[in-house]
DNA sequence: CCTAACGTTGAAGGTAGCTTAAAGGTCAAG
DNA sequence: CTTGACCTTTAAGCTACCTTCAACGTTAGG
């Protein structure tokens, strides 16, 4: 078939077929004396293939290294560690998901829990020193920091402020 | 402050502050008479809050959009709607992730449990078909073309088949 | 014969979020 | 005075995955 009929088969555009093609994804394909490419059956469930496992996540290049010349012969054992590593990269970033989702829900709450008696500006202040004290990980901020943003930031200090490492002049 | 110390302070590296201010996400930056960025104690807070964004699944157009040029005056109701929107997000994704961890551990079971019987190609075989008819929505193809490569397939089929256009939607 | 649809190529563009390189200016210490 | 750490700029590069464009050849139908 040509690579016009391998689209509509495998729902990809004739763009990508010849990109795949280029970087030695696809490699079942012969030329006609017109210089068209032509495939055979077997190309529609390559290209299945190939899109099933980028929705599970794999590269194209990880895909490529998967990928046996022949369909019939698997590469067993490193085709079944590729797809527990990649179960394993999903679990792990459902993990962080969660940690994500859980966190925006604080947030949230952390907002609309504004005591009675606190203005905007100082709930915005209350809650955004509450979140950056969550995840001293990125921050390479110690408490000590974070106390001193604080008071800076109450006294909407712009001016040369002298901390500690804070006050470089 | 300038750029080194917010670049210690934040975890970040110059270049990536620079390329914020660029992109117009950190506009709290003047300039000394010798052309040196000089960063006031709040553009810890606000790196913190970009970096915090990002790993909850914000695009740095998201957090721009978001970001109020004073952390004091935030739009309530447009941050807690992208809030919101973002929970969502986060949880649709988690629902495609719990997709692919199952589909990939049918797909183990399924190269597991290949009869005593089977040689490696015809269980090669099996589990490919199962799985691309799995997830026919992203080939266009019916259970017919299924049905169809499975006999092309058997066959070796790479003669010039100009196979009808078999179901072509 | 003409036209529309299809096929070919190589190069460039686009997204997101940065980093790196090149070429240079500023500053404090020894 | 020199060294080295710091700062500046613009431009280009990088990853991943394609798309789009320009310019051209081929084929099927009327």
């Amino acid at each position: 078939m040509k690579i016009g009929e391998l689209a509509r088969l495998s729902g990809l555009t004739p763009s990508r077929i010849r990109f795949y093609e280029r970087i030695g994804l696809l490699k079942t394909v012969d030329r006609r004396p017109n210089g068209y490419r032509t495939y055979p059956q077997q190309a529609v469930m390559i290209l299945g293939l190939v899109t099933t496992a980028q929705r599970a996540g794999f590269t194209l290049d990880e895909i490529r290294t998967l990928l046996p010349s022949d369909l019939k012969h698997w590469d067993h054992a490193t085709l079944m560690d590729a797809l527990t590593r990649k179960i394993a990269d999903i679990e792990a970033l459902q993990v962080r998901l969660t940690q994500s989702r859980a966190h925006l829900l604080r947030l949230i709450e952390d907002i609309q829990a504004r005591p009675d008696d606190m203005d905007c500006a100082a709930n915005a202040h209350r809650v955004l020193t509450n979140m950056l004290a969550e995840h001293p990980e990125a921050l390479d901020v110690t408490s000590d920091d974070i106390r001193l943003l604080d008071a800076t930031d109450r006294r909407q200090s712009v001016s040369p402020g002298r901390g500690k490492k804070t006050a470089s002049r």
